[in-house]
DNA sequence: CCTATACATTTGTATATACAATTGTTGTAA
DNA sequence: TTACAACAATTGTATATACAAATGTATAGG
């Protein structure tokens, strides 16, 4: 990926602003990577982290803040989000009874089965994306975006 | 930034999978320090972008594909976004007179003025983002981004 | 000259996101 | 016990974004 060449500029970029537009490129790349792989399964890339936050609950139901917590992008109304999970029948909520403000979300058999057949779509698409990466040079990248 | 932190699991990641979550908890950061520096100016990411293209024009006009294949985040409707810009008088909008089809984009004297504030209040955010980097490693980090 | 096609932008519309206000529930101190 | 603050989720609303369709203009072929 040549930062300059894609945003066509013929300015020498200082290297901060270059590192900013590149991180910036990079993170669009990968959203729109994933966004296509899922959009065939009618799943955004927030519905999905749900669903494999829910299945890492391991049984255990989830509360919206915990769920929230969790997620990668954070977002303000987790509600709609899982009502459309809802809607689908891959996963269930119900009220919590020892504390009725809580609400508790579980994921289902259905949501389990297609996450199944999504983890394959998602490997594939990571491998794709880093398949220009050794193993050494990932483990350097993170350990350069550990500085952020 | 500690990544397993953030997303609060205990799970052990793969390096890959870590590696894209990374990605995006980095860019969530950076699009939020520079959406809050923009603010208090009215602007967002997506408007000083084209700020800044159109200043790169040495006065030249732009017209909206060249705006559009030239930003960061493509737009699917740099008009709108134009139409804001117009709307607080920081660029000006005609008629290409040689092919009517096309439209020409200047930035205003006014425009000009804004973004010389701006420059540095990004600057600020820049350095803020990248105090924990040295140069050589910000170049390094260039080098492995280089690689997607 | 007329028609079809490509081009550049604009508009319409559905969906997503951000932020604030509201609802309903619980815990607590007077 | 009652009033009040804190909590958890939901709803309302404005704005942003994505995608497709439409508009207006230029170009090329018959």
């Amino acid at each position: 990926m040549n930062v300059e060449e894609i945003i066509k500029t013929e300015k020498k970029l200082s290297l901060s602003a270059r590192t900013m537009i590149h991180l910036a490129l990079v993170s669009n790349k990968l959203r729109e990577a994933f966004s296509c792989a899922l959009r065939p399964y009618d799943m955004s890339e927030q519905q999905f982290n749900v669903l494999r936050i829910l299945r890492g609950q391991q049984r255990k139901p989830a509360n919206l803040s915990t769920i929230n917590e969790r997620m990668v992008t954070k977002m303000s109304n987790t509600t709609r989000l899982v009502d459309k999970l809802i809607l689908k029948g891959l996963v269930d909520r119900e009220i919590c009874a020892q504390n009725r403000r809580k609400v508790e979300i579980t994921i289902t058999e259905k949501g389990l089965n297609l996450l199944k057949e999504l983890d394959e779509v998602v490997q594939k698409t990571e491998n794709i994306l880093l398949k220009n990466f050794t193993e050494k040079e990932l483990y350097e990248l993170n350990q350069l975006l550990d500085k952020f």
